[in-house]
DNA sequence: TGCCTGATTGCCT
DNA sequence: GGCAATCAGGCAA
């Protein structure tokens, strides 16, 4: 939950045949292990979710809806469940590249979504378990910090647990997916 | 093996 | 504002 509130800010790059692509992190969702029906994990470790119960830095990709990837951050020690789900991003490097990806040039709509962000930085379910901090996809703070405003809200799109306090995100950021 | 659910998006009315 | 698209994983049989 502290870690969802942390990464607010924080630079996520990806980098593969076509470039390097890269974005700073506006919004999050905290998903604990036990106690929170809507995470993956709180069914106990499987072949999927295995990676939410391994060391923290690490990336964990799912499939949701037969058609979009979604990328979280495993955030607690190795042993215990813990990720965070990044939500938007705004655009620093390889915006070409997004939006040829996207199929849209709206710089605000690139990746204001988890399944945006993912198909515009071209992150798959391949890249579950990947390590962040060797890459192809890595996450480090910003060369300059700036200065935001945190909001706090109920998370979205889910139908477990959706009253906790849990999503994250820039207060008036208009890379924000909703709000 | 087969059914069903889902942390979404974008197209259609 | 409504709803279809589309598939991996979890669970029952």
């Amino acid at each position: 939950m502290e870690a969802a509130r942390a990464l607010l800010g924080k630079i996520v790059a990806h980098t593969d045949a076509h470039g390097t692509t890269a974005g700073r992190i506006v919004e999050t969702e905290a998903y604990l292990g036990a106690g929170d029906l809507a995470a993956h994990s709180a069914r106990g470790e499987t072949p999927r979710t295995k990676v939410i119960f391994g060391p923290p830095g690490h990336a964990y990709v799912y499939l949701i809806y037969g058609m979009y990837d979604c990328l979280n951050i495993v955030v607690e020690p190795e042993g215990v469940a813990g990720c965070v789900l990044v939500r938007a991003l705004e655009p620093t490097d390889g915006i070409d590249e997004m939006k040829r990806r996207r199929g849209i040039e709206k710089l605000e709509e690139l990746a204001n979504g988890p399944g945006k962000l993912t198909r515009a930085m071209g992150i798959t379910l391949r890249h579950s378990g990947a390590d962040l901090t060797r890459g192809p996809i890595t996450v480090h703070p910003p060369e300059r910090e700036a200065e935001f405003a945190i909001a706090v809200s109920r998370r979205i799109g889910i139908t477990k647990s959706a009253d906790l306090p849990l999503r994250f995100y820039m207060k008036g950021n208009r890379f924000v997916s909703r709000g």
